[in-house]
DNA sequence: GTGAAAGCGCTAACAG
DNA sequence: CTGTTAGCGCTTTCAC
């Protein structure tokens, strides 16, 4: 099998191929200028000797190193594990290597990262949720070092990124809960600094708007996306001498709050209050009653964004592309038609 | 090529602070043979310039590239998500960086990352649920590579490894089953290539001889981990003249595979079966009715495994630790008395 | 203490 | 088509 005792480099290859470690190097890189026979021999040494080249050495010597990097705010939900998923499946295919990084949440540490990464160590980098990506953005348009945007929905710049409609998700969701005769309709907000809660938000209040609903301020309470935010807000709604009769949780993870918090203040599901989440991570399905959400393509939008940057770390120039990929809302047992409702 | 910046090497860092290349590196190294002052005088410099170390370089000379490869078999359950959790926080108080493989369950694949990692890219190496960890094991000890196991339970040799006490868990679970009454209790294995599978296999039929309950094999279903296991398993099991009063599932995975199963045969948990689990992923307590089972310290693991390697980084020659954290039966909701039953 | 010099393994011109 | 020659940024002797 393959050893790491002495490592084998291009020039052992070279010398039991007869050729200058020249010619190796320029196989390794499929340069047309080698003779398909003499390709034959080093790739068939290669093989023989258990070659294998060093990244460190090809990049240093100012080649790919074929590593991209990725930058995620945490580990914690299923959330950020779909998209992983999704990029992983299409690095498989390709053949590059991640390099994984969180940042905990600390936006801070967000343009530190990504100019560390992009100094030398990878080719490329994506970025999950960023935080504060006008930090960075720009340097790296400038100095043409790829990158792709995942989940950003950001206001305004010009760069590859991948999102969903979170607009129209949350439209879409809280047009269903007017359907079903609901009029007062609490929400939950997520981190309003990331351009996705602010979307899923206004797509709530066009609804609301559209049916000619009243916006009552009160319904609405601001939350970091945190599950604890799901269980305060709801416990603040359902103090309320008129309490919503449906919640609208920014993601899941706050919805499993609202669930909690309604149980808590011995309410039924479906029955007394509605719930519905956003996002459709793994264990929405999975909870009892099963939450109704707004399902977000993660896996895709994973697996989308990974090919974005293998085009463009293919074509440099290629022009940004920002990529909208459609929401569904998964309807399921946390959502009824109000009582007494002639919906 | 892609630049981020004027990269600024160590270079222009000697030529700004009046000193040769070589100082700073040792500066860089902590060497011992710096004067105070100039080595001072070389870090404000390396401060002002925005100075950061080029680790493909550094690797490259001989040194080390602060990064350490970590392999998993997959991301699709929470249950590796919990344990990169916990290496992540680690690796957040050191300054390793972390590079992430997936052997997408593909047992063959594993030796070659294995070798491709160790060759040239990272200091050290971190495997989860290994799948024929024999196959370099040995290569990589010779070779004094950092490496640590985990979950791993091997049958053997003698490696860093840090691990759950999959037996005693599952002895613990079988047991509480027989207190409870039942006396048919169906089992559904991981996949029994790896140790920690054939641990819990062993710590159920323990508990039965213990007793002194018969063995059945009819009531003992091999499965792979994968929740499909799950389901089949159980409804082989429904199908029995004498069916089991409570199932044993290897993970929880698996056990939601059972409670669908045995939702679709039109029974009620824990009313008319009982279920178990294995491992308390994030999704057990959310399910209903919630899952009791058996928790593996998942987080700590990783954090230990990470702390150990960190140690053998720092510490070559420490002697291979091999730890066992304790698992914890978590008493829920699946699991009740068997009806007419004296317990 | 500190400088100088020799690589680490590879890519990228530049000659033939 | 293929060999040769510079480096890439850094660690490590080895001198002084």
């Amino acid at each position: 099998m393959n050893k790491i005792s002495k490592k084998i480099t291009i020039v052992d290859v070279a010398s039991e191929a007869q050729v200058s470690f020249g010619t190796v190097s320029r196989v390794i890189n499929n340069d047309i200028h080698v003779k398909p026979e003499t390709r034959e021999r080093v790739l068939q040494t290669m093989e023989r000797l258990n070659y294998v080249v060093n990244r460190q050495a090809q990049k240093l010597a100012g080649g790919r190193s074929n590593v991209i990097g990725l930058l995620v705010p945490d580990l914690g939900t299923g959330y950020i594990g779909e998209i992983i998923r999704g990029i992983d499946s299409e690095l498989t295919l390709s053949d590059y290597d991640l390099m994984l990084y969180t940042t905990h949440r600390t936006a801070s540490k967000e343009a530190g990262y990504v100019f560390s990464l992009a100094q030398d160590m990878v080719d490329g980098i994506l970025l999950v949720l960023p935080r504060n990506p006008v930090d960075y953005t720009g340097t790296l348009a400038k100095k043409k070092f790829p990158f792709v945007l995942i989940d950003h929905q950001g206001t305004g710049e010009n760069c590859p990124a991948v999102g969903a409609s979170n607009w129209q998700g949350a439209f879409n969701a809280t047009d269903y809960l007017i359907q079903l005769g609901h009029k007062r309709i609490g929400f939950i907000t997520g981190s309003l600094d990331l351009g996705a809660a602010i979307d899923r938000l206004e797509g709530y209040k066009t609804a609301l708007r559209t049916h000619h609903i009243h916006i009552d301020p009160v319904l609405i309470f601001e939350g970091t996306f945190e599950q604890p935010d799901g269980y305060t807000g709801t416990a603040q709604f359902l103090d309320l001498k008129s309490p919503p009769t449906a919640i609208f949780a920014s993601n899941d993870c706050m919805a499993m709050g609202v669930i909690d918090a309604v149980r808590d203040h011995g309410m039924k599901i479906p029955d007394d209050i509605s719930v519905i989440g956003f996002d459709d991570i793994p264990q929405a399905s999975l909870v009892r009653p099963a939450l109704t959400t707004v399902q977000q393509p993660l896996e895709q939008m994973g697996r989308m964004a990974a090919q974005m940057l293998f085009e463009i770390l293919k074509n440099p120039d290629s022009k940004p592309d920002r990529i909208q990929l459609p929401t569904q809302l998964m309807i399921r047992d946390s959502t009824a038609k109000l009582k007494g409702s002639s919906g």
